[in-house]
RNA sequence: GGUACCGUGGCCGAGUGGCUAGGCGGAGGUCUGCAAAACCUUAUACAGCGGUUCGAAUCCGCUCGGUACCUCCA
């Protein structure tokens, strides 16, 4: 692998160059959605992002274990541990049962993830599905001594923990500060301190989600199951832990704890978290009521869009912007971003007739070197871009004429092309296609008829078909090699 | 209040000591019956004030402004 891959590690809030503990193999780990409402554009930048490492890490050789969770269980509708089960919530109010929501919100994420063309992670656990791994976490956990016994429900003990290891070294927070600074919040009594988070919570009689403990019938704590499948499918240390910024503290950190605790050592080597995405500056986010669902995006049905907005667009959007800086959402941002992308695919087609010469005088390996600089640079995909729109600036030049390339090097434009814009950005021309036949021969006689119209000077005529086809969304362009024509 | 981060041209957004980022929009041009599209060229910048340095958007300090986390959140 002549590819130093660097990523940027929360934990050492460093960039360090990526290497594998058991190569060839690479194992990931990613947090998913909790399955009960529509994935908004917050899950498409964790999802894209997480997607673009996994097509790196699989081009540079690496055999890897892509693992993303879907909770559908245990996470806690409000603060302190005492809150109603979010799943169990909206299953109330929409007399469901709490896994009809489930299936629900999981095919549609599934359906809004296939969309931005993000490939399937290898293993997609939920939470539900792995009750008994996580009540075997626990266990450990309480057999160590760090987790004690309140009212049918098992709390970590954070305190006793910060005293043997380290408490916040992830999120860097400190446990005096915490104490300083938590809040007084209501349903705390069971716990020793207001840091305390739960590992398994004893079910009330209103809880209809819960299942069978030595403790308590009841449910896991949300800290618990991307440990305990994280530990299940790609073993007590793996490579790569990613997630969303907000998922820092207090969840990333409480896994570091909890493997710690039950295993006595740290889980995870890389830690990575994409940033947010704002709206006017602000987070986008369930609790600001902000958000906007990919499915409103993909049909204009919000009031702060003007339009549909494709899902490559989306996608093309969220990689102008390195993961690890906030992101702003405009509808001028968006619009940017189609036609910027448009641009590009427009170059690669050009690449498909463009006339070989028999010197070049672009070097086309320069490209590429900055290309694969850039992905190595902490996945830089702005960088790549912006070289993409450079190769694109010199593919059009040898079109005009003002440079040239030999077929050889037009033939690595396109290798280059296809592989960072399809293979690894991912991205795809989504322009829509109907090259039946019918439609083809049918457009080829307007276009004669409306050619012979020009050519009597019968504009009105020429210019009718035009227009008539512009409602229907084809656009016709006259060029030098005739009249074209494309749907927008 | 604590912790962390950020402030780049009309908009989005890279870069982090000396070398054009890039895209959208604007302006000019090529093409065209007109238009659209496409392409080419081009202008506009580093929040403010100090300091370090031969040299700072980039390092340091202060000021102002903003964001995130500290409670569920991608």
């Amino acid at each position: 692998m002549e590819n130093k891959l660097t990523i940027y590690n929360t934990l050492t809030r460093k960039k360090e160059v990526f290497e594998p503990i058991n190569p060839p193999h690479v194992g990931m780990y990613v947090c998913g959605p909790t399955v009960y409402g529509d994935a908004h554009l917050g899950h498409a930048r964790s999802g894209i992002n997480f997607d673009i490492l996994f097509r790196y890490l699989k081009y540079l050789g690496y055999k890897v274990r892509y693992v993303r969770n879907i909770t559908d269980v245990g996470h806690l509708e409000n603060d302190a541990d005492s809150g109603e089960d979010k799943i169990q919530k909206k299953a109330r109010l929409d007399q469901l049962e709490p896994m009809e929501v489930v299936k629900y919100f999981t095919d549609r994420y599934h359906q809004n993830m296939d969309h931005l063309n993000n490939l399937h992670p290898s293993i997609e656990p939920t939470a539900s599905g792995h009750i008994i791994e996580q009540i075997e976490l626990v266990k450990k956990i309480l057999e160590n001594g760090y987790a004690y016994e309140s009212e049918g429900s098992l709390y970590f003990d954070v305190e006793k923990y910060n005293h043997d290891f380290q408490y916040g070294k992830l999120s860097g927070r400190r446990i005096e500060e915490l104490l300083q600074n938590t809040r007084e919040l209501a349903g705390q009594e069971e716990k020793k301190n207001a840091f305390d988070f739960a590992l398994w919570k004893k079910a009330d009689p209103k809880h209809i989600m819960h299942w069978p403990s030595p403790w308590s019938e009841g449910y896991p704590g949300w800290h618990l199951e991307c440990s305990a499948m994280g530990k299940k499918y790609l073993g007590e240390t793996f490579d790569i832990h990613g997630g969303g910024m907000d998922l820092l503290f207090p969840h990333h950190e409480s896994e570091i704890a909890q493997a710690n605790a039950a295993m006595g050592h740290d889980p995870v080597k890389y830690w990575m978290h994409n940033n947010m995405i704002t709206v006017n500056g602000q987070k986008m986010g369930k609790s600001l009521n902000n958000f906007i669902t990919l499915n409103e995006f993909f049909t204009g049905r919000h009031s702060a869009l003007d339009q549909a907005y494709k899902p490559m667009t989306i996608r093309f959007f969220i990689l102008q912007a390195h993961y690890r800086s906030p992101l702003d959402f405009s509808t001028d941002a968006l619009k940017a971003a189609e036609k910027g992308m448009h641009k590009l695919f427009e170059a690669y087609h050009l690449l498909e007739n463009l006339k070989p010469s028999k010197t070049s005088s672009i070097e086309i390996k320069s490209f590429e070197n900055k290309c694969f600089e850039a992905m190595n640079d902490d996945l830089n995909t702005p960088m790549v871009i912006a070289q993409l729109f450079e190769l694109a600036k010199a593919i059009n030049l040898v079109n005009s004429g003002r440079e040239s390339l030999t077929q050889n090097d037009i033939e690595q434009a396109k290798a280059l092309m296809k592989l960072f814009l399809f293979d690894l950005l991912g991205l795809k021309d989504e322009k829509q296609e109907d090259d039946s036949e019918l439609i083809d021969y049918l457009m080829g006689t307007l276009l004669k008829i409306r050619q012979e119209a020009k050519e009597k000077k019968d504009y009105a005529t020429a210019d009718m078909i035009r227009n008539e086809l512009a409602k229907l969304k084809i656009q016709i362009k006259d060029t030098k090699e005739g009249a074209k024509w494309s749907f927008l």
